[in-house]
RNA sequence: GUGGGCGUAGCUCAGCUGGUAGAGCACUGGCUUGUGGUGCCGGUGGUCGCGGGUUCGAGUCCCGUCGCUCACCCCA
């Protein structure tokens, strides 16, 4: 028995599976990539204060799931929960705001909820997500999730569904939840979600008990309670989804958990995660910034589970790490022999190809099993009578066939190989 | 915070009503004195999570404890 383990919640991604949750991020980043979004690095940790306020401290994400302690200095600092509240204080803090308008960016990292850990859910978590700041365009909007659709679809996942809707804003969102609150008043509600109903009365329309949902089956709905400039926000982006061929759900009933979301709301779901469904989601966010003493500038983004990605292409049987991990694979018969390979493979790394060889003093036999294990598509063996000619068998692994080339030629041949 | 399930070889697991541990995979040697993907034979590897109790004897029963896991809640 180990004596240490993980802490409780926390995943380790060892090989195989490393390379598909590499792949899901490094994917999902060049989705990102591909729309112009410039990647961002920031703190694991900042001010608890930061998140109290640009989160919102209603959240059960600030109320009941943060890492917060005192480092040293007697400082309250807390481990990043979300992303977006980050960015936007680096946003303010380095003036990227005062640029060029929008501002994109894309990051990817842990993030850290201390809840219970199960199937899709973890205490630490990994996200990608982007953000496009300074603009209320609908078809920045628009953009924003066809990233994050684009980017599940390069991976290869299909059975997810979108579903959006509006939250409405400042000018027709307080009267809603009024209404809101005086129908929910009348129901024969729990009383844990009669707190709801006074805290964030959005989120009961939202519970997945039957019952609960039967009551609230005739509740107003923000949708159709927007202002007239959110409507036609929305019907824009909607227009900008259909443009862009984004297939899409609207779901009146769809909530998100952080307080500072307006107008548009959406969220990724997929069915092969267990009890939880969502594989990514976001919004808008126009009183953010403010709300964090920088302008008052607009701006939405997304963020997107990793963890939860790699779950669901496995529920869909996806293959996100195709190939094998070396594409040339050295067997070499003797001491002497491995020091020639290892310059062999010295150089046809230089080329641009991935090569590992067998280490050790393995028969030869058990050395090709471990070529054929790594996925490569050459062997390169070399024994005693190839050391004596300065040459090397070049084997095809796919086609069984193999010929022997001198030393000089070696990188050549593999390529030819590799291409054909 | 509240419930359920489970903890036996590196991995996935078997082990019925208690008699001091097994399979497959993986790893490794050989069959084939220099060649993988399918075959055959052998080998390495386990204080049965930990502690206590019942018993002549406990992986197997009882209690406790730690851990993992699934679900509620919530969300990525």
């Amino acid at each position: 028995m180990p004596d240490f383990y993980a802490p409780k919640g926390v995943p380790d991604y060892v090989p195989p599976v490393s390379r598909q949750f590499a792949a899901a991020r490094n994917g999902l980043i060049a989705a990102a990539e591909r729309a112009g979004y410039q990647p961002i690095e920031l703190p694991v940790f900042e001010d608890t204060g930061l998140f109290a306020r640009g989160v919102g401290e209603s959240t059960d994400v600030v109320s009941k799931e943060m890492y917060t302690f005192a480092d040293r200095g007697g400082r309250s600092v807390t481990l990043r929960p979300e992303g977006t509240a980050g960015v936007m204080r680096a946003v303010i803090e380095h003036g990227l705001d005062r640029g060029a308008l929008p501002v994109k960016l894309v990051y990817a990292g842990p993030f850290f909820r201390y809840e219970r850990p199960q199937a899709g859910r973890y205490r630490q978590l990994q996200q990608v997500g982007i953000e496009a700041i300074g603009l209320d365009d609908p078809a920045l909007d628009a953009e924003v999730i066809a990233v994050a659709d684009e980017g599940f679809r390069s991976l290869g996942l299909s059975g997810f569904r979108l579903d959006i809707t509006s939250l409405g804003d400042a000018n027709c969102r307080p009267a809603y939840r009024e209404k809101l609150q005086a129908f929910l008043a009348a129901l024969p509600l729990d009383e844990a979600t009669r707190e709801r109903a006074e805290v964030n009365p959005l989120r009961v329309l939202d519970d997945k008990r039957p019952e609960v949902q039967a009551l609230v089956a005739d509740a107003p709905l923000m949708a159709d309670h927007l202002c007239a400039e959110c409507s036609e926000h929305f019907e824009s982006v909607i227009a900008g989804l259909d443009a862009l061929g984004v297939a899409h759900v609207r779901n009146p009933r769809l909530v998100r958990g952080l307080d500072y979301y307006t107008k548009t709301t959406f969220e990724f779901v997929h069915p092969g995660l267990g009890a939880q469904s969502g594989i990514g989601g976001g919004g808008r966010y126009d009183g953010l910034m403010a709300q964090l003493g920088g302008q008052s500038l607009s701006g939405i983004g997304f963020g997107i589970g990793v963890d939860r990605t790699v779950l669901a292409a496995k529920a869909e049987g996806v293959e996100l790490a195709t190939g094998g991990r070396v594409d040339v694979y050295g067997v070499p018969m003797g001491a002497e022999a491995k020091a020639v390979l290892v310059g062999v493979a010295g150089k046809l790394r230089a080329a641009g190809i991935r090569v590992d060889l067998a280490y050790g003093s393995r028969a030869l036999k058990t050395a090709m099993k471990s070529a054929d294990a790594s996925g490569a598509r050459v062997a390169l063996v070399l024994g005693d009578r190839e050391l004596a000619a300065g040459e090397v068998v070049v084997k095809d692994m796919v086609a069984g066939d193999q010929q022997t080339v001198t030393l000089d030629a070696v990188v050549e041949s593999v390529r030819g190989l590799l291409q054909g």
